[in-house]
DNA sequence: CGGGAGGTTGACAATCGTCAATCAGAGTGG
DNA sequence: CCACTCTGATTGACGATTGTCAACCTCCCG
């Protein structure tokens, strides 16, 4: 990490975070100042680069300001599975922060920036302020119920329902972080990508994904580019239901 | 519910969550006391029966005093995936309580004990005491550890990985809860559950466990009782690296 | 003794993985 | 502008793991 790619800003630059933490109740005004004053050093990175490493001992928690990264394990034959993606304004190392010794390894999908708030003022705040405190634990379950709901995908559903379930859980939560509309999304992930996250080979994916094409249930002008002409048969068809999310329910994503 | 399965109790029921709570970091008196003054009821619940069903509002969290539980998902065709297993000391649904909506169930798998804490207590003692509310932050996080690996495990190992690798966090986690010796331990599962664990059907359970057995990994007097002859050999199949149970380095069972 | 749940086994089928070839598009240097 | 190259997408042929179906066994319990 050179200086170049490194920048101090101030108040601004966390605002995604203040977002997505205050979409389940807002935040007093002092809670809000003293989220956005918390020190932090904004990075680019590029696509590829770690921002965790499975065994690092870590010493700060990451913003997601722009680009996608993904959490993973490498098991023992050398595959690798995907456990989770994250995109803008979702933290992404609560989780080995707290604990101490990374689990997982955290990298890049895509070139982005990150803010990177050392682990000590994610503890104070979090007991100093209890709504802020509140705010990132809950954060923290959901979180774990879409974990609960991957391990259910992975485990009991076809390669077809699969995917399904993925790109609409996608087009959800890419709605949700401003990044696209239910009428469709670029995917910012490889084929090969889709199967570390679905529990499939790369060229499993792409039957199955030309599958869904063929059927009408999505369209792409290019690979990575996905059209949903009709939601509910998507959702019908990757026996999706939005609920494990725990969106608002007046959230006008769930009309 | 009868009122015959209801006992009210004070103080030492809860003592297996203090004891849990605490394996990171001893409370002061004060904490202790405060914990084990929570307002409990002590319910004994059958086999089979469910301590939270998907979609309910959850109004208590349940702490596990005896048996086994387990979370589950039940997908569009019917299948279950069950997403974790919980055992004695272990609080099974902080998750579901404080999210509101249950997004799972939670079922017996044997008979048991478990004290339901109703929600606020949980919520307040969590803020109104930093180190309390920190452990609990902690155990969720440990909790979506497991979720992760098992992410991997169902998506990336194959059967005989995938089962050998059950054994082992059981192995640990029994020893954990002071349930079994790593010699060996009873099952608390069937066949069919242990598939819906791990994502396959009863009968290749059971022809995996066979293959297991008749390579010497384990030994069964009846079907139910592992005994693990060479945990080294066990883990090695298993793919089993126990970092991600976040023991402490200090603990005896990583020896 | 009968019934039921769970364990065990075999024959066969289906999904998904492997291997390998080819194709398409983006970026690069000449 | 045109090779050249590289990554990722696509496709086919074939094989392996895992699922399905069905039978039978074993143990426990009333």
């Amino acid at each position: 990490m050179t200086a170049s790619n490194t920048e101090q800003l101030n108040g601004s630059a966390l605002a995604p975070m203040v977002r997505k933490l205050e979409y389940r109740g807002k935040f007093s005004a002092a809670d809000r100042a003293a989220l956005l004053g918390l020190p932090h050093v904004v990075k680019s990175i590029q696509n590829q680069h770690f921002i965790v490493r499975e065994r690092d001992k870590a010493t700060h928690s990451c913003l997601m300001l722009s680009g996608f990264s993904v959490r993973h394990k490498i098991v023992g034959t050398g595959f690798r599975q995907i456990v989770a993606i994250h995109m803008k304004g979702e933290m992404v190392d609560l989780q080995n922060s707290l604990l101490g010794t990374a689990d997982h390894s955290v990298q890049m999908l895509t070139a982005g920036k990150v803010a990177m708030i050392p682990r000590e003022e994610i503890g104070r705040i979090a007991f100093d302020r209890p709504e802020v405190g509140k705010a990132m634990w809950l954060d923290t379950l959901v979180d774990g119920s879409i974990f609960r709901e991957w391990i259910a995908n992975i485990g009991r559903r076809d390669a077809r329902t699969r995917i399904a379930h993925l790109l609409c859980e996608f087009a959800l939560r890419m709605k949700h972080a401003g990044l696209g509309e239910e009428t469709g999304y670029d995917l910012p992930m490889t084929q090969e990508q889709l199967g570390d996250a679905t529990g499939l080979t790369s060229v499993h994916v792409n039957r199955t994904i030309k599958s869904l094409e063929r059927d009408g249930l999505i369209e792409r002008v290019s690979p990575r580019s996905i059209t949903i002409g009709d939601w509910k048969k998507l959702a019908e068809a990757g026996d999706f239901d939005s609920g494990y999310l725990h969106m608002r329910q007046d959230d006008p994503l769930l009309a």
